[in-house]
This record gives C-alpha cells, structure tokens and sequence, in this order.
DNA sequence: TTGCCTATACCGATTACTAGGTATGTCTAC
DNA sequence: GTAGACATACCTAGTAATCGGTATAGGCAA
C-alpha cells in the first residue's frame, strides 16, 4: 500500500494497515516497540531486521510504507540506511530512533531528509504521534529536539573555534606526534607548527598538552 | 509476595504474580518490556521507575520479588542501585538490563550479587529466561557473557598494569596538573612524581603525555 | 581599498617533560 | 628470612613545550 492512497482514499485506511519495517541491533527494543506497534489499528509491523545489511535486503524484496531505524547500528548509522533506503523507495517515510541528543548528528538527520526523529527516552506515545505526522506528509520531532536544535547553535560556534588547518594540527598532535615530527609530515617550520599551537592552546583554554586532547577527545578529532 | 514461598508451595505460583519493579531511563525500553513482562502469567510489573531515584523510593514503599533495571542511568548505574536495593530489602533478586558488554562492568556486577545480566540486543526471551531463573535461585547471564568474561582475563592485566600510586598520578595528569602540582598535592617530592610518570610511561608503551591521556581515556580513567 | 582572518615563519627565555641511572624503607608472599 | 613489588627520592642530560613577542603574504568581505 502506498501512503498516497490515503490522500485521495482516506476511509481505506482501516482496510488495510501501513506496513512497517522497523530496524535495531537491539532485539529487545526491536521486540517491544514491534509488541506497541501492532496494537495500533492503523500500523503493522511487517518485516524487522536486527542489522542494515539485512534491512536493505528486504527492502529491495518489499514494499514498505515506513521505515524506523535505530540510529547507532554496526554496520551503517541509521542516516545512512535512510539515504539508501530513500534511493531504492523515493516514497518511503523514515523514522529515525535514537538516544542520541548530539545536536550535530540531529542536525545531520534534519538534512537528509528524515521524517521522523523520537528520542527512546521519550514515551512511546511519541512512537505513534510520529507515526500518525509523517503518514499525513509532516514531520515528527521528539520535544526535546528543538533544545538540542538550540544547543546545537553554541556548538557550531565551538566546532569553528579552530581553523581547518589548526584543527589539522590538533589531530597530529593527538596521534602523538612531535612538533618536528608534525613540521615533517605537512612541509612547514617548526615555527609554523608551535605557532598553530600556541593558537590552539589559547583557543581551547588549555595550558598543555593533556587539555588539547581532552579538547580532541570532546570534539571527536581523535 | 515473597519468592520463597514457592519454594514450599510452588502450585501457588498460579494465585499470585511476582511482582516486579522496572527500571530505565529510557521510556520506551520502559514502556516495550513492561508490554513483554505482562503477557506473562508468572510475572507481572508492579511500579516502573525512569530514574534510580524515584526507584529507591519506589522500593522503600512497597515489597517486589524482582527488580530489573537498566545499567546506565544519569543519577546512578544499576550496579549501585542493586547495592542500595538488595541493602533495605535483602530477598530481592536482581536483573541488569543492559547494552555494556564491557569485561570490567559485567565483572563488577557479578561480584556485586547480581542475579541476572541482560544484554539489550539479546532476544525478549531471555528476559523471560532470566525472570524464571533468578526466581528458582539461580544465576541468569545472557549467552554472550560467558566469551566476555573470557575477553576480560585479558582485560585484568590491564587493569593490574597500573599501580593505585600510579593510576591516582595518572589521573591527576588528566586533570592538567603538571609535575609540581601533583607533587605539590601529594605531599611528595617532585622526583617521586617523575619517577611514577615514567613507570606509566613504560608501562603502557608510550613516549609522552597525548600517549598517557589516550591510555586514560581507554582505560575510563578520566 | 582597507581591515580582518589565516597560514606562514622566526626569536628568546623559561618551564616542563623524557630517559638513563641509583637507592632505601616497607610490606607481602613463599 | 629473603625475594619481589611498591612507593619513595635523588642525579644528570637532553629534548620538548610554553609564553612572550614580531612579521609577512594571501584571501575575503565590508
């Protein structure tokens, strides 16, 4: 069944249900939320797959109507399952589920083209009200994403703090790499590369080494 | 209900449910298990918790056979809440919900007196495995505890690489304290202090601090 | 075009860290 | 009771990092 229909033809929509595929490397959760799911009279799980090889599987073999993915899986993250499963079923609606409150990967999902995106420590009613938004073409957000949206503003001023070429530098120095060893690497003076670091070292706050990987660590340079 | 009734009048089981407190963050893990346990016609969730503290508090009031509760959780980790449980009420049996499948944790928790260890991404049955298990006074571990605990003899070397003297320096060269510092802080010469650096050093094979702060972070040491 | 940011480069002084040692008192285990 | 591990402490030397500057060339935007 094709979402559409139910645009022209929305009294068939209790005749039959929209077919789920629902994704997580967590056969619990995979099995909880598939038990919540298929109380509903309007859903129907009808196909789960506890990894991304085997979702994209049958995804080419099926047709769904939705899609709910864990977003941290082995394999591939859920954003990048969407992306495929969206080039294989342009009309398949996404849910994304995910403990994940990173502003950037939110942000990174919001940009994709994910229709819906519910926290797992949000409720479970909030499984059905994206359920019911992206079925009518809308998006679904769990509430505490437009916070994070927020949040995501100060970082994006933090992930700029350093410059390309300093965060560069930053990186080597996390490899454990010397400044000569680094002068080496990238073809310029020593000078050059005392100076990025004394620049990071400012920047960041920090007055040694030890708080420039603590920086590395935070930003996810390492 | 108490569990050791059972033990004298096991056709009783069918009268009276054990009663089960739930506990997780995590609101639709919360929401798809409680689903999952109440089908059961031995057990039934009583309260659920989405924090330890209301947990504690939960506990306190009332009288559960089991308790099952999520590892890691903002106020405190499962493994304290199931010290602090089993302390006001010592017949309760124990099950750790949880997705760590590090070496060290599951040590912890096994010689903490846990009765039950879940791992998320083990299938709902084992959850039902567990509950009957820990019920008949017995240990429940989830299939792939056994191969982890066999990763974590490997992990104990690690563990042991360090000296308290050492990991307590370690960590204080974390916090971005120099030489001086430390030494300043421990009451002990500064040769001392050096001499336990270069001990760390050798002993887990790096040449400088990034090599040391990387250690600690592998080794949750920050 | 002028001003700001970035990347580049250098200097000098000071501090901190690394890498070899040696040595001693304490405590534990065999 | 003796060997081994640990924490303690010191020495010398060399290397690396930090902190204070200054300076130039290129790119981009107001």
């Amino acid at each position: 069944m094709k979402i559409w229909d139910n645009l022209y033809l929305g009294n068939l929509r209790k005749m039959e249900k929209y077919k789920i595929l629902l994704v997580d490397d967590h056969q619990i959760l995979l099995e909880g939320t598939r038990t919540l799911i298929d109380t509903s009279e309007l859903f129907t799980v009808a196909d789960t797959a506890n990894s991304a090889r085997v979702a994209m599987e049958l995804l080419k073999a099926n047709d769904y109507d939705i899609l709910i993915t864990d977003y941290e899986m082995p394999e591939m993250t859920g954003m990048e399952l969407v992306q495929l499963a969206k080039a294989s079923c342009p009309d398949i609606k996404t849910i994304i589920l995910s403990m994940h409150d990173d502003p950037s990967v939110v942000k990174e999902l919001l940009k994709t083209g994910v229709d819906g995106y519910v926290l797992k420590n949000d409720t479970h009613q909030s499984i059905k009200d994206a359920l019911d938004k992206v079925t009518r073409g809308k998006k679904f957000l769990s509430e505490d994403i437009s916070e994070i949206l927020i949040q995501g503003i100060d970082n994006d001023q933090k992930n700029t703090l350093l410059t390309p070429r300093e965060e560069e530098i930053l990186k080597l120095i996390a490899k454990e790499f010397s400044t000569k060893q680094i002068a080496e690497i990238l073809f310029i003076s020593e000078r050059t590369v005392e100076t990025h670091r004394k620049n990071i070292l400012k920047k960041t706050g920090s007055t040694n080494l030890v708080g420039l990987i603590k920086y590395a660590y935070a930003n996810k340079l390492v």
